[in-house]
DNA sequence: ATAAACCCTGGAGTCTACTCCATAGTCAAG
DNA sequence: CTTGACTATGGAGTAGACTCCAGGGTTTAT
């Protein structure tokens, strides 16, 4: 099949396909005597695999690596596991993160309703006191 | 002072400072006679107020918002209680989404445990069999 | 006087995952 | 045969918040 189809079975753009194979996460397919891109079915499982990789929020860079090892011929299971593992704890700490945030932000909505009334010209005397716990937010 | 003590008592770059007044988030300070940037203490003041927004999450755009708005003379208080609310509320979302990808992530770690043993030349089979409830995940 | 440490500018580079563009060849339908 | 839909390439652009660099002047301490 040509690109078109495979990106719409795929759920995604020709575009997003030909990068994917740029970056080495898809392998290049032959190609007819015209010079188009000529897929197999197997395509739409490699776009899938990489669909779920990053629904589990892993990088492209991760994908890519996993493949790599993949073609190595080693099973690249552990490798995924321990990147997983990693993501999770990614995910744990940016969970802690954004609930300090959550509670910076109550606080400093709350404050505004026992502000004093603002003075012309200030630069907002909430913010001006803002005391926060987290680290990183974003 | 200079930018160098400045940036130090403000626990920052001379460069991210350089920036911030490029991207008109800080008022150029007047110059000495050898061009060299002279500011008074208040800039520190201006440089916490940025610190701040940031540790809400707020973007630059938005500090730079509040900013204009302030300039122009209007307190601008409620632009920011507004701005402050639209975080909350992308924070609760994000947090809704981490909390979907963490479970995930954990059956997916669990599902390892009971997986057959990799197969030579195996993608990942734990990967090829990822269902996601969640969205956006990053 | 000389070296280290500071300051200036304009501009490019970083990271991620695409997305869009111009230019051009190819193919299918009417 | 023409029109429109598809494909190809290489390269640039996007967001966000810096960070780093080259190439040059200045200040400070020794």
């Amino acid at each position: 099949m040509r690109i078109g189809e495979l990106a719409k079975t795929a759920g995604i753009t020709p575009d997003t396909i030909r990068f994917y194979e740029r970056e080495g996460l898809l392998p290049p397919p032959p190609r007819g005597t015209n010079g188009y891109r000529d897929y197999t079915p197997e395509a739409v499982d490699d776009l899938q695999f990489i669909k779920n990789a990053q629904a589990l929020g892993l990088r492209l860079s991760a994908v890519r690596e996993v493949l790599e090892i993949s073609s190595a011929g080693e099973p690249p299971c552990e490798h995924v596991r321990r990147t997983v593992a990693s993501r999770l704890g990614e995910v744990e700490q940016r969970l802690k993160e954004l609930r300090g945030l959550r509670s910076t932000l109550r606080k400093t909505l709350a404050r505004f309703d026992s502000a004093p009334p603002p003075v012309d010209g200030c630069r907002c005397a909430v913010i001006s006191s803002v005391r926060y716990s987290g680290e990183s937010t974003s």
